[in-house]
DNA sequence: AGATACAGACCGGCGGTCTGTATTATTTTA
DNA sequence: TAAAATAATACAGACCGCCGGTCTGTATCT
């Protein structure tokens, strides 16, 4: 085969088979060979569409953050919910994609790479905390739906713990531990006139757990 | 050189050197070679003392943690002091020796391998909240100078607060940036009846962004 | 007749191994 | 008990397989 009427397929399998690469055995102990392996592609077809092993990862990550992106705009940009049940939304869907592996979330944190731990944290606090959570937050003050001094620090917080402490991903936990910081997690809110974890929730992320 | 009597001075020779490498390059861009170059050691000698690279940043890894434990477990165990009292000391210590490099805090941010990312969250979550944090936070419930009625939780919030968004070395800020978070986060704490942060430490870190 | 979409041989450098050697520690022997 | 024999240690450095990346060749499209 030369000269595919197609590239643009070939490009997508690529970045199929190295995303599912890179989330089950990481960045770095998945060789170059595998994803030719995988795609039975040849290194220079590869090579072709993408300029090195690194410029895959950022595409994989960049088509990851665009699908999240869209999600997220779409739950912002509702008319209708309060600003409380906005971010209730934001943050149930949020984790919910996470759960099917369907967002950026996490993906650095498999992947390592330091560009791409500051890419992380510079995806939370760089992107989704002002563009997302901020607009939402605001609009909650301003609906009396949530009371808050200061939004901007309140919306990085509350992406912190969500993503790096509350999330069952990272480390294996029990129920109790779950819903222990569930709990806990919905007090600290609490003050400020919300509570972004129901039951469900709370029921997914143990079930999460275990499986 | 063969057979040296002092072997241990080797090892350390090894270690000192590999830390500034990787603390400087990171560990994926710092090469055996490098480090054979600059401990004017042979290939031979380095793996004779260890199994591999990764051992060595264990390795380095370990004797940072080694030093970090001993410095908070002597603030933990000290008389006197209210519980806190020692928290405030413990923050300001391990926020003070971190500027300073000497702290296990963000190594493994600045070392890109998942595993110690991992290593860093089960450092943060499974050794420093409940070995150091948390006693100190049920002593100062004992004593009245602390108010919390989840401990567990807290310590970890506290410490992941303090690690991953207070601390300034993750991103550049500005000392107005630096100033409404650790208001936000002495808020935070205010409700439990303590504040960590004193105007000292606070100017302390706002330096560290500049310099 | 280009330009494009591949194929695959090839390359330097990397982490890691293996064998060799000098020095020290330990045991044996007279 | 002291010297000789043996074993173990602390290196040195050639060597190896594999990895990311390059380069040249070729078939198919516009």
């Amino acid at each position: 085969m030369a000269r595919n009427k197609h590239p643009e397929q070939t490009v997508q399998r690529i970045l199929d088979t190295a995303s599912q690469l890179f989330f089950q055995q990481g960045y770095g102990k998945t060789t170059l060979q595998d994803i030719i392996d995988a795609t039975r592609l040849s290194k220079g077809a590869i090579y072709h569409h993408f300029a090195s092993k690194e410029a895959i990862l950022i595409a994989v990550v960049d088509r990851i953050g665009d699908f999240n992106s869209a999600v997220l705009a779409e739950i912002r940009d509702k008319k209708g919910p309060t600003g409380a049940e906005k971010l209730r939304d934001l943050f149930r869907t949020s984790m919910k994609l996470s759960f099917q592996g369907k967002i950026l979330h996490m993906l650095p944190f498999l992947i390592e790479n330091p560009k791409f731990m500051a890419l992380q944290m510079q995806s939370i606090l760089g992107e989704a905390a002002p563009d997302y959570v901020l607009p939402i937050l605001r609009e909650g003050i301003a609906d009396g739906s949530i009371r808050a001094d200061h939004p901007e620090q309140l919306s990085e917080v509350l992406l912190i713990l969500s993503d790096l402490w509350l999330h069952p991903i990272l480390r294996p936990s029990t129920p109790d531990q779950v819903r222990a910081r569930c709990a806990f997690f919905n007090q600290f809110t609490q003050q400020y006139g919300f509570a972004l974890l129901d039951d469900d929730l709370v029921d997914a992320m143990v079930e999460f757990c275990h499986s």
